[in-house]
DNA sequence: AGCTTATTCAACCATTTGGTTGACGATCGT
DNA sequence: ACGATCGTCAACCAAATGGTTGAATAAGCT
């Protein structure tokens, strides 16, 4: 769970990698296609895309020599869920906050150190 | 806006500076507690913590000779919506997606290349 | 005044990250 | 069969990241 929470939120740091999730909303796309819009290479976004298959942002399926990438939103629900409590939960009831995050695990000492 | 989604992302993505946020959930800290658990040296605390004040998940006050450390979840607001909206949105309504993306500078022109 | 505690600074190091280029395998169209 | 297209691989590079140690600054204690 911490591993996850690392490599999501390492994935979301760059902007390239956002812009080309914000793409997939809008469709299933092509490597080729998701690199139009960039200067870069193609090489840079297709290692950009691997990193994002690898946290299982996107999937993909290759139908000829073209491989369709797809959102999978689902991969964000942990790090959601961590990021939204620490946003949105009322100092004035902190007891209920860190229920919650023993809940789910993430108080302090289910931390790796 | 962007260049904020990046450095608030990038800073959550470390661990170690994920369970400082969780300690500061209980209480203010001074920064040799917050460096209590860990078995890396108060410098390498010392420089979490200073990524933290920079990206403002953190605000610091100085009383005598302790930087006593504040967490301020605010800071998290906007990546929080920007997750929030990828992982809960039913894609049967991306149409209200995407107006809600264009309305909080999240489709992918609002993006750096 | 002198020791201790709290924190940062400076210099250094190894690893990771984000990019490049050129070549390559695989598939498609003609 | 041939040339164009799709995507990855290998090798390389510069800069950023996350850690270390030793010394320095600043404030508190007795």
């Amino acid at each position: 769970m911490t591993l996850s929470l690392d490599i999501i939120f390492s994935a979301l740091s760059d902007p390239t990698r956002r812009t080309i999730l914000a793409m997939l909303l809008e469709d299933d796309m092509a490597i080729t296609d998701l690199a139009l819009p960039f200067t870069m290479s193609l090489t840079a976004i297709s290692k950009h895309i691997t990193i994002l298959v690898r946290v299982g942002l996107i999937s993909q399926e290759k139908r000829g020599r073209v491989k369709w990438c797809k959102l999978e939103p689902d991969a964000l629900r942990d790090a959601s869920v961590w990021m939204f409590a620490f946003g949105q939960f009322d100092p004035l009831h902190l007891d209920d906050f860190e229920r919650f995050l023993e809940q789910e695990n993430l108080a302090p000492n289910s931390n790796t150190d």
